[in-house]
DNA sequence: TTCGTCATGTAATGGGTTACATGATTAC
DNA sequence: GTAATCATGTAACCCATTACATGACGAA
């Protein structure tokens, strides 16, 4: 029900959420949000709009994108696809954001919905973070034995390469602690 | 030269330098060794690891494994098929971890190539650990120019993982300074 | 004039996960 | 008895990257 394709949808969703956009453009702010989670190349975003256009959750406008108001418009360059979010889109993007599945403990998943966490509300947002925490306390309890209980002895340097990882889970532990208790104490309010 | 499916021939490689295994157990090695770089399923496995016998890289061998010289030979289980590595194996291995391409700066084939450095010449050591250090600081680099000279305006939450991610990196990169300097040390006596 | 960026798109290629199939054994 | 682990393997399914195709514009 939320495979890695329907991440990129909502993705998108929310990126034209912002306004209409072209796909040259919305690659660029992708890769700026989705970060080192997901690289993205124009042989997946092209047709994802594709298929986005044909199903109704977007459609293409003639419009020039609300960006670049400022810039000259269409000055002379490849004529562009821009595309807008529809009602259903929104709609879709909406239950998404609002009605998490157990892909937003994941990393791609995590990392796309922390990216939109502005169109979820302050409860959701709370137990997204909640539980992402479980997930990365369950990788840490993991390295952890692996390290302690480990039977085969590695040798010096995969050691090294396995307690890095132990910091680095925890480390992100920490994180989402903060993230947590800021969002608390927003909400308290 | 070495695509993904090469990386995962030279691990395999690199765990039957300890003694001949199959594949079951072999999975629990690569898991540890690869951790959370590379996940490994049986449907990826048991392919290769059939490439590589069609290739000379292994053999079949009808021995029980080394490591369970004290468990009940094949207690009644189902028969496995123990593979080992032959003299061209060996050969390939070697050239590969001692002669790195560009693939030991990413992250998989980085993290493959410290799991088997025991067989890695001082030298080459020190090349893939500075190697993977200039990747890092250039990642480094490329989040702190998009945070601070970022144009577009993200969400405080946008705004919080690319922090975090920055200083993910940073602290890969001190990490591996270290590993540096521990490996100058070692060498120098 | 040449290189970088803008801009869209398709085809070839490669490769991984999940589900399914099968069946014994061990621990609770 | 029943759940977990041992153990191998295949097929269906899904999907992404890379290379190629095309073409214009701006800057050096």
């Amino acid at each position: 029900m939320s495979s890695r394709r329907d991440v990129l949808s909502f993705a998108i969703l929310g990126v034209l959420g912002d306004g209409p956009q072209h796909g040259y453009e919305l690659r660029k702010r992708l890769t700026t949000v989705l970060g080192p989670f997901r690289a993205l190349s124009y042989g997946s975003l092209y047709p994802a709009l594709k298929r986005m256009n044909a199903t109704g959750l977007i459609e293409e406008e003639s419009l020039t994108p609300a960006t670049e108001s400022t810039a000259p418009a269409l000055s002379g360059r490849r004529a562009r696809i821009v595309y807008a979010i529809t009602a259903e889109g929104k709609e879709i993007f909406g239950e998404w954001a609002n009605k998490p599945g157990p892909e937003a403990w994941e990393d791609e998943g995590f990392a796309a919905h922390l990216a939109f966490f502005s169109a979820t509300e302050e409860r959701t947002r709370l137990r997204i973070l909640e539980g992402r925490r479980s997930r990365l306390e369950e990788r840490v309890e993991a390295l952890r034995e692996s390290l302690t209980r480990g039977k085969e002895r590695v040798d010096a340097y995969t050691l090294q390469l396995q307690q890095h990882g132990l910091e680095g889970a925890e480390r992100e532990v920490r994180w989402l602690t903060e993230l947590i208790d800021q969002e608390k104490v927003t909400q308290e309010r």
